[in-house]
DNA sequence: TAGTGGTCTAGACCACAAG
DNA sequence: TTGTGGTCTAGACCACTAA
């Protein structure tokens, strides 16, 4: 036949497409602008919708589209850089609650905890540029911070706990990234639906003791891009 | 009428049903063990299998499943802890080639080059535990990198390219993190198809005058945690 | 009300691995 | 050959936005 067999095993066609896309978005189109619709698209290049579909979920997850219901497919700006290992100089963080009490499993055993420890719990939302980007919630054991006021309000405490944490002797921070997806307590403060990629960042402060505080954090990978060290760099894609 | 207005929008099935999934595989399986097949599942919660595998690919984003064609879906374990910020003690790594030209525009961006200038580039995969789970590409000038023997075999030059990158007087290192796919070069030097999601690593290597070099890296997000600093943190989840 | 993306279905065929 | 996950289709309905 006249089928050559360089090509076994044809490329699916969902990633053809996203490779044509992404020229056409790169070449003919800017931040903001306005796709055709998806069953508009999904017609000029003669496939199904969820076909078109998978290729535009590739390019979300990338961060170069951002689909809005009701509205369309729009070209996304560039991704934030988000400083992650400073003492953050100038930030801006939303208290959501502040608790005391147990912590999670998973967090008490890396704190070195028994199970009548109890920790400072302290939940806020980092914003940038008028949005929420993030989530921490930073834990820190009773026995390494004894003396916050009881007496004081729910975001008074808060801002306790903050404030004698800076001051904790930390003297060395490890940090871990990974890939998850947003539950549905952390996409309701990011103002998001659940499932949403998020970049999951666990720090550890470490003391001459041990740990004295562990955070958790979740940035919109969608959005986000963590920086550490000077400021961000500006490369993105490089093969 | 009798319904109720409170639950207004109902969850999608797809969530609904990750919910149920994680629970039982948190619960009744371990790692390694494989799930009942997706048309089994499908039938079992009373869903077309699209909807099933909607959920399974939120488990496999965020690490807890691994599929594989003709197997079956599988438990995964937990993520590998990748070291990233240190000098790399003790560290495997396959290099892949080794080339002299200009750099991608991006590069020559952040490296502060004209047209004009060339870089040693350097490409190589990191091995851990037998498989491969990241790939680095390095960007150095040659002006800041001019005397790297020419009659060397490929290989050779980038062993020397290395070295000499050991030996620069890196006065500052900033790093991003964020979310990507991986394309046809990267999927195939990590033995995956195309279009898996990695977490793309962006380092920036400062000297007195200015930046020394820049590597991009790409690392499985499935199976990988990036740790910066002390060793990985053992956190997990935390609501 | 019209148009958009989000969800869901029921079915088909393909590529891959193992017996 | 059988059973698995991977891809693709054609269609339906829903939720949200804006005119």
């Amino acid at each position: 036949m006249g089928t050559t067999a360089t090509e076994a095993v044809p490329e699916p066609k969902y990633w053809q497409l996203r490779t044509v896309l992404v020229r056409t978005i790169d070449q003919e189109f800017s931040t903001g602008e306005v796709l055709p619709n998806e069953r508009d698209l999904a017609a000029r290049f003669g496939v199904a919708r969820a076909t078109l579909r998978q290729a535009l979920d590739q390019l979300e997850l990338e961060g170069r589209l951002v689909r809005r219901r009701g509205i369309g497919t729009l070209i996304a700006a560039p991704r934030m850089g988000i400083p992650v290992a400073e003492a953050s100089s100038r930030d801006t963080w939303r208290i959501v609650d502040c608790g005391l009490g147990p912590a999670p499993a998973a967090v008490a055993a890396t704190l070195g905890l028994d199970a009548t420890d109890e920790v400072h719990t302290v939940r806020r939302v980092r914003m940038m540029a008028g949005q929420a980007v993030g989530t921490e919630t930073l834990f820190v054991p009773v026995r390494v911070m004894p003396h916050v006021p009881g007496f004081l309000a729910e975001s008074s405490r808060a801002r306790a706990v903050l404030k004698q944490f800076q001051a904790l002797p930390i003297e060395g921070e490890s940090r871990a990234v990974e890939l998850g997806v947003a539950e549905e307590e952390q996409a309701r403060l990011l103002e998001r639906p659940p499932g949403i990629p998020v970049l999951v960042l666990t720090a550890r402060y470490a003391g001459e003791s041990g740990t004295l505080a562990v955070a958790t954090s979740t940035y919109r990978a969608d959005t986000c891009k963590l920086t550490f060290g000077d400021t961000g760099v500006e490369v993105r894609a490089a093969s």
